[in-house]
RNA sequence: GUCCCAGUAGCUCAGCUGGAUAGAGCAACGCCCUCCUAAGGCGUAGGUCGGGAGUUCAAAUCUCUCCUGGGACGCCA
């Protein structure tokens, strides 16, 4: 539509600029009383030097389409008018006939991308922390297959380093193998925040831990038979989360996994005459690109991250062939990322750029990062429970009727927390209140949920009467007022899509899906649907209804969230 | 000290590729279930867009500077 209206705007003004800069100049007035789009027409009144009014005048004497109905000139602007009915008949026939496709797009037909999401640490409980990592990645994803990429999902476990070298010191000093099997994490985890608290007075225990990751490393029979058993156990606690959360993976492969591949990456930075001797470390420096030198082997020759994610890169390119690599990683780790593609980038490797680092801010307790070493955190499963018995609550107030409630209450307490976490940019940090997260009523997750289940009523109420209701053909010939602002925002769906990709940013669908929501319950409030007489018009608002449902459903599902059909 | 991110209503946040009267939600106050689920709708009140300077016909939006908060800065990940 934008770019019919840009081609007229040109032959009506005449003007040099092209197509495509005009077309990106149309907006969309704040108010639906000026317009359902219009143009500034500034920059043109600087071409032509004329004063801005006159020149909307004329452009809205001399423009003409069939879609719009009138145009209006009003302060510098031109105001165009859609057609409703005609632009509502080619909107809903669009939603209707795709269903759960609208929207896709085949933009990353034959090409890769891999995603990097979730990634816990083992031994250590899924704190809240990681809830955004695993919700923003997963979200990403679905975004990115719906524009037709092949989305490779990798939970980058944090399964190796000198933190399993301090576990198994812990565990082999204070540790019982008895506590451990009963409730692994919890019990591993103590172990660590207690080697924490005893190494601020006894630094060799420090010493102990990097010798023993060190031997884990070589492959230590003892070492690797208890990180196996860390690691199995953390695993087996993880899925129970993913399981919950609904989310799947398409490989688990962690840091562990490239023990094997790491020498190599050792040998071509040697190679290429880039490691360098520091206070006994060997580091490549980056003093050019004004960054701290990257830290590649420690002393006693152990890897470190860096060196893990330089061969899981390698590792990636060679098997997935991507053409973008994301990392959903907080932002605190933006200068290992940084140092990351510098060094990719002095060994000469074209496809460094293509790494990106999707970061976020952190959740905040008590205005200060959480801490696993300190024991600060918050437990995801505790607040996932508390969030589905709320939810359950709520049912049995307000629907105690409702048939499957398990599974509604399931729905509704995990998206109000999914939502939660993907509604605000994800750039800001988010401060951690448990009251705020369990809400379930204004621009959360439940409400745009209640609003689709109050849609599929009316429409199984439509269907259970005995004459057919819902319109066989898509003929909006009586739409107004009531309805425009609803077909707009159905249309404005893809463009909605390509924003939250293209800035790699979910909180643009899930403000979408609020704005819908809210226009939905607005029509609902003040509009009958099945209690109106003329059957033709019932028949135009249930198809329009049905468009809603689709499109609510569709956006929930990219979030990663159900939208129940009851509640 | 250096670098990164953020500062918009009492609180949580939209808006930021410059454009028409700065928008929501929560909290507060007042209305609306003899019509489709009140997890809803309607209304009232609430703002020096952190401070200052600059660019521009036009700045919450761009530039500079200062202030405040968070984070990162060699053998953790």
């Amino acid at each position: 539509m934008k770019s019919k209206i840009a081609e007229q705007v040109k032959i009506a003004s005449g003007t040099e600029f092209s197509l495509g800069e005009i077309e990106s100049w149309i907006e969309k007035p704040k108010f639906s009383t000026m317009g359902d789009y219009a143009f500034p027409c500034f920059r043109l009144a600087k071409e032509f030097r004329k004063a801005p009014h006159l020149l909307a005048g004329e452009i809205a004497q001399a423009f003409t389409l069939k879609e719009i109905v009138r145009t209006e000139a009003a302060g510098g602007y031109v105001n165009f008018y859609l057609d409703l009915p005609l632009y509502s008949a080619k909107v809903l026939k669009d939603v209707l006939s795709k269903g759960a496709d609208y929207g896709r797009q085949d933009l990353g037909k034959g090409k890769a991308i891999t995603m990097d999401l979730s990634s816990p640490n083992i031994a250590k409980p899924f704190s809240m922390g990681h809830l955004r990592s695993t919700v923003i990645g997963n979200a990403l994803a679905n975004v990115t297959e719906k524009l037709g990429y092949n989305v490779i999902r990798i939970n980058h476990i944090g399964d190796w380093g000198t933190q399993f070298g301090k576990l198994i010191t812990a565990y082999k000093i204070w540790g019982s193998e008895e506590k451990v099997k009963k409730s692994p994490i919890p019990e591993l985890h103590k172990l660590y925040v207690h080697f924490h608290e005893q190494a601020e007075n006894n630094p060799s225990l420090e010493d102990e831990a990097r010798e023993w990751f060190k031997r884990l490393e070589d492959g230590d029979k003892e070492a690797v038979t208890l990180w196996q058993w860390f690691r199995e156990v953390s695993l087996e606690a993880f899925s129970e989360v993913y399981k919950k959360l609904d989310i799947s993976f398409d490989s688990y492969n962690g840091e562990a996994f490239y023990n094997d591949k790491m020498d190599d990456v050792i040998a071509v930075l040697e190679d290429e005459g880039l490691l360098e001797e520091s206070e006994g470390a060997r580091v490549v420096r980056l003093d050019e690109e004004g960054l701290p030198p990257c830290l590649i082997q420690k002393r006693d020759g152990a890897t470190l991250y860096a060196t893990r994610d330089l061969a899981a890169a390698f590792y990636r390119k060679r098997e997935y062939s991507f053409e973008k690599s994301l990392y959903v990683v907080g932002n605190e780790q933006s200068l290992h990322f940084k140092q990351l593609k510098a060094v990719l980038k002095k060994l000469n490797i074209a496809w460094a750029e293509d790494l990106v680092h999707i970061s976020f801010g952190m959740m905040l307790k008590d205005g200060k990062k959480m801490s696993t070493r300190k024991g600060k955190i918050v437990l995801l499963e505790e607040v996932l429970e508390q969030s589905m018995a709320l939810a359950e609550e709520a049912i049995k107030e307000k629907n105690p009727n409702l048939k499957e409630k398990q599974q509604v209450a399931h729905a509704v307490g995990i998206g109000a927390v999914m939502f939660h976490d993907l509604k605000v940019f994800r750039q800001n940090d988010v401060h951690f209140e448990l009251k705020d997260m369990l809400r379930f009523e204004g621009e959360t997750g439940p409400y745009v949920q209640y609003a689709h289940a109050r849609a599929c009523s009316i429409l199984r109420k439509a269907e259970a009467e005995e004459e057919a209701s819902t319109s066989e053909t898509v003929a909006p010939a009586a739409f107004g007022e009531a309805e425009r602002a609803i077909v707009m925002k159905i249309s404005a769906y893809d463009e909605v899509i390509q924003e939250a990709f293209a800035e790699w940013d979910p909180s643009k669908i899930a403000k979408y899906a609020i704005d819908l929501a809210q226009l939905f319950n607005q029509y609902y409030a003040h509009t009958h649907i099945l209690n109106e007489e003329d059957k033709d018009v019932k028949g135009q608002r249930l198809l329009l209804l049905k468009a809603t449902t689709i499109v609510l459903k569709e956006s929930l599902r990219l979030l990663g969230i159900k939208a129940p059909e009851e509640m």
